[in-house]
DNA sequence: TTGGGTGTTGAGTA
DNA sequence: ATACTCAACACCCA
């Protein structure tokens, strides 16, 4: 589910139905969730913790309370939702805050795929997983000659290294294909064919996408919903995701559908030419 | 009915 | 280093 704009989204609606609450008990039903320590160190830690931030961090969230950072991946359905304690549990819900207040925070995932870790307030970044992510699109580390660097570096396809989060942190399989498309490279280019000028497109294309997207709350294709239940607008926007066999919005040739290491890739053959590609 | 696909990412293997 | 397969899971669809 979640790339960067949908985590973005649902972190803005939850900071201000999650700040200043005091967790009086976390409920753990599906214990796999929790990589980071214990449940019972988890559960133990997090009593009497008030909330004070929801940020940020490429998908990731991150819940700071007095002592602790809570940071969780939603993966590919993972949602938050508050509610009342006295309605009832949805099937797939898996981790529940209570909160004195009588609301709780409840995380639902279809397929159990999220993780939660939680470190002491300021340990956070140096400790896996945020200690391996690449920089943030919207922050000042994305710089031109990091990510021309980075592509000179490696003979893998772009559409590869767009999805490596040590490369950049945020993009997934929807803003990745979009932006390819936008900036008219073949998903297949080996990154270290890109020029200058390509690998400045490429990154200021993505920035443009991602921000679009932010403005739109996301894109909603089966499951996606923000913090209040709410669906993506930018589905409406999408050139080429999803949107095999009809024809490019640019040009008119037919959208194609392939594999790039094993995720579905959309593109149009004439907008994004095979050049400087592994398959000839 | 069954197998393939789904917005993610880690591990294990060559 | 990189690519491939599998794994974690549930559900949808042809």
């Amino acid at each position: 589910m979640p790339e960067l704009p949908e985590v973005e989204t649902i972190t803005k609606t939850l900071h201000q139905f999650v700040c200043e609450e005091t967790i009086e008990q976390v409920t753990i039903y599906w214990p796999n969730i929790i990589k980071y320590p214990s449940i019972e160190q988890f559960s133990d830690a997090l009593q009497g913790q008030t909330i004070h931030e929801v940020t940020r961090v490429g998908k990731f969230l991150l819940f700071t309370m007095d002592d602790y950072v809570l940071v969780s991946h939603l993966r590919m359905e993972g949602k938050y939702s508050v509610d009342p304690k006295e309605e009832p549990l949805k099937k797939h819900t898996h981790v529940v805050f209570d909160f004195s207040s009588g609301k709780q925070l409840r995380y639902n995932d279809v397929r159990k795929f999220g993780t939660m870790h939680l470190f002491e307030k300021g340990t956070e970044r140096h400790e896996k997983p945020l200690n391996q992510l690449g920089p943030d699109p919207f922050e000042e580390g994305f710089t031109h000659d990091y990510f021309y660097e980075k592509l000179q570096k490696t003979t893998r396809a772009i559409k590869n290294v767009l999805l490596d989060q040590s490369v950049v942190a945020g993009l997934g399989n929807i803003y990745v294909d979009e932006t390819l498309h936008i900036a008219q490279i073949h998903p297949l280019t080996l990154a270290n064919a890109l020029t200058k000028e390509e690998a400045k497109r490429i990154q200021e294309v993505a920035i443009e996408v991602l921000s679009l997207a932010v403005k739109q709350g996301g894109t909603t294709i089966r499951s996606y919903v923000n913090g209040q239940g709410e669906m993506g607008m930018f589905q409406q926007e999408l050139h080429v995701y999803g949107q095999e066999d009809t024809p490019c919005t640019t040009c008119g040739s037919t959208i194609l559908k392939i594999k790039v290491g094993g995720r579905g890739t959309h593109f149009c053959s004439s907008c994004q030419p095979e050049e400087r590609s592994i398959v000839g």
